[in-house]
Parts: structure tokens; C-alpha cells; sequence
DNA sequence: TAAGCGGATATTGTATACGATCCCATTCCG
DNA sequence: CGGAATGGGATCGTATACAATATCCGCTTA
């Protein structure tokens, strides 16, 4: 699909992004180590292209740099999994309901084939590409918002939940209904704020009741309890 | 005050913690310009660890690196300077509910002390210090309110309001008053979260009013309408 | 046999060298 | 005299070499 052999030398940007995709789709998953030579070869450029590229997922939060251990994708803990989602409940209706407010017919029309997307990736079982066109839906209504600043704290946000949905998410084959965005869009379309407003709200604590966000025992606590009784 | 001249190789974090400090503490101006070889001479690094740092104060959004031309320090948009306070007003009230509902005694006597240090700042003479100080206070909530992420983009907001306030600051010398930061203060000490929220929104309304952020034209227009009469 | 100890190897961290680009002053030509 | 071309110096971007550290594996020993 994307290219996977590069001859010619990458900004690290572009590397950054492709590594972004890879973990967004769940082709990496949390906890893979991504060993500096190895990027290296795939991409065709230095080390420091790469350790540029690394450190930028770093902060993104997709990335935990280790020192002198290297670079693994995150696996966020179950406070960090709240923690993402109750931020994203704070930003993400007040966001819609601008959005809703400012859209333009093109912005109704691009929703409109983003959606369309989802559902071809859906029916064509690619679960992986479908959550990152979810995620980006979502981005598109911070972008139609004309809110830069959330809208670039909304995508750490996203690629955040994209790792908690792969450690966390209840049933692996029954991917999100893309009903949600439907709705959404029909909000957007009638420039119905409020609406769009609710539904965000609605939406995001669907998402986050259908995690598997209990308190689960660690070997250490749960070897306690058991000898305590 | 901090050091100066360190003989010692540095982490690029202390580079970069002291860079942030300077540009707080408005010792280093929106615009200013940060050559990698200069930096290097006055903490005893390479390039390597320089850059690195200047990197990290992109992501954060203090400095801008422009291909080819060097680091500056970022020069927020009017329009960037809007976004950053609507981010904040969505995230820092809920965050101060938090707070107050979690506050333990001993955050509480940090918090005073925080305000103490302020205002000996203010009496010193030492604006700069008394804003960075002032900001550092919005983040201890963040912190008490146990929230890590919010945490983390409120410090990014903190940081880019500073540069606001460098560039749009209305009356230079009549700094924040502080009553806000006591009021807030009590509302934790009560434990009272709604007042605490309350609060916190009139307290980010205050100072997004005392900012200049009508439009003005810049260089080329004024020249423009100035040869047009 | 299991635990503890080196030493070899793999991997990351940092410094430096080289190449590319930009900035600015000077020069040349119209 | 003014403006465009040009060359040198300064500055940044990238690759590479070397140093520091972690990891793995075999050996020893109780």
C-alpha cells in the first residue's frame, strides 16, 4: 500500500508518519520495540533522521524512549486510559458544537466521503484502517471548528486512545458503529450546535463504556490477596 | 541566580528547562533568535544535545524553527492567542473542581506558600518571575486534581500564554493581581468545587480581558494606508 | 541444578566532520 | 546612480565515527 522500501532519503516527518499509521491501523502494537538501525534500513537514511522521527512520536505519546534501552510503542495504564478520555470530554462537544456552527458545504461533503470510507474499510475487514479513519472524523470536526490549538492537542489525544482501544477494547470483531458519525454529520449539516454538541457528548462516553477499564490484579497484589484468605 | 556558565555537560531536559525558564520570565522576548553554536558555548554541549533541546521547545510551542535559518522564540498569532485561551477555558475550570474536591492539607500549605513566593516576587520587582510563578500555580492544580494529561497540555497552554502576554499585554506594569489565586486558594481549602470552577472561569476571563487582541495592521498595510492619504 | 559472575555482542548516546543553504556585502553592468 | 549578479562567511542539516551502556550467554561454584 504505502510504499515500504524507500530508496531515497525521507524527512523525518514523513518516517514519523508512516510509523504514526502503523500504530493508528494497530500493525504495531503496545509494547513493540522499534530498534534505530532496523527503521534505518526500511526508510534508507541515518540514525539521526530516525532518532528525529522517534522522539517527535515520543511526544506525541505514541512512543516510550527508554534510556539506552530504545524506543517501544506505549502502553498506556488504566489511569492514562481515563485520563485521555475524560480530557477528550472535556474538548471534543464544545469543539462539535463549533464546528456545527462554522461548516461549510465542503466541509459537510468531505465528512460525507470520510464516512463513506469507514464503511468501505469496515466491509472490506480492515478493523485497523477503519479505527484511524474514525480518528480522523473526529480531527476533521476540530479542523472544521477552526480550532488549531485543540485540534493539534486532540490528535495526541487520538493516537492515545487508538493504543488504549488496542489494550483495552472489549470485543476485538465488533468495531464501532459508525452511526455516531451519522448523526453527527446530520448535526452539522443543519448547523445544529446544540445538537452536535449532545451527540459528541453521547459518543464519547459510548466509546468509553465499551473499554474494559476495571482495576485488574498484577501478579504482585493478586499472589497477596490470595495467601490472605 | 541559575547557573550561567555550566562547565559540566548538561542533559538536553536542563538545556531545555532553562531555555523554557528564560522565556517565561520574558528574559528572552517573542522573536528572539537562538543559535545552536551560541547555546552550545554557554552550557559546554554539542550540537547534538542543543538541538535536541530546541526541538522539545517546538513540540511545546515556545520556539519556532524556521529550515535552514535558525530557532526563534514563537511569535503567537492573534488568532493563536484567542485559541489559547478558549482551550483554556474549556479545560482549566473542571480541572479546579477536581482540585478542590481532592485537595489533601498538604497541597493546600503548597499552594500557599506558591502564593507567598508571588507576591514576594511582585514586591522584589520582578515581574518575570512573578509570571512564571503565577503560571506554575495553575499547573500545581492540575496536578492536585490528579489529572496528568490535562497536566501536560495546560503546561503547553501556560507556556504560549506567556508569549501572549509578552506581546499583547495592555498595561505593562499593572500586574496580575493575585486576589484570584487567594480566592481559588480557599475554595480548595473548603473543598468547595463549584466554587473553585467558578472561580477559575472568571479568574481566565479577567486576564483574557486585559489583553489587547483587537486586530491591528501590520507593517505593509500601514505603510499602505499611510501613502494613501 | 540454580544462582551468580564475566565477557562478548548488540544497541543506544554523543561528538564531530562534512555538505547544503542562506545571508549579506561587494561588484559589475545597464 | 540603481539594481541585479556573485562570492565569501556564517549557520543549519545530515551522516558517520566513537563512547557508554545494556543484554545475552556460557562458565563457574556452591
Amino acid at each position: 500500500m504505502t510504499a515500504m522500501a524507500e530508496t531515497r532519503p525521507v524527512p523525518a516527518t514523513a518516517i514519523a508518519d508512516q510509523l504514526t499509521e502503523a500504530i493508528h491501523e494497530h500493525r504495531l502494537q503496545p509494547g513493540a520495540k522499534l530498534r534505530e538501525d532496523e527503521v534505518c534500513e526500511i526508510f534508507g537514511v541515518s540514525r539521526t533522521i530516525v532518532r528525529q522521527a522517534l522522539r517527535s512520536l515520543e511526544f506525541e505519546g505514541l512512543l516510550t524512549i527508554e534510556k539506552n534501552r530504545g524506543a517501544f510503542v506505549s502502553k498506556p495504564t488504566l489511569k492514562e486510559a481515563h485520563e485521555v478520555f475524560q480530557a477528550r470530554a472535556l474538548l471534543e462537544p464544545t469543539t462539535a458544537r463549533a464546528a456545527a456552527e462554522r461548516a461549510s458545504n465542503a466541509d459537510v461533503a468531505l465528512l460525507e466521503q470520510h464516512i463513506q470510507a469507514e464503511h468501505v474499510a469496515l466491509d472490506s475487514d480492515e478493523p485497523g484502517l477503519a479505527l484511524k479513519l474514525s480518528g480522523d472524523f473526529h480531527l476533521e470536526i476540530a479542523r472544521i471548528a477552526d480550532q488549531h490549538t485543540i485540534e493539534q492537542f486532540l490528535r495526541q489525544l487520538i493516537s492515545r486512545s487508538s493504543l488504549v482501544i488496542a489494550l483495552y477494547w472489549r470485543r476485538r470483531n465488533a468495531l464501532c458503529e459508525s452511526n455516531a458519525h451519522h448523526a453527527l454529520l446530520d448535526s452539522l449539516r443543519n448547523r445544529d450546535g446544540a445538537s452536535a454538541e449532545e451527540l459528541m457528548k453521547g459518543h464519547l462516553l459510548d466509546i468509553y463504556s465499551q473499554l474494559d477499564l476495571r482495576e485488574r490484579e498484577d501478579g504482585g497484589t493478586s499472589l497477596r490477596d490470595a495467601l490472605k484468605r
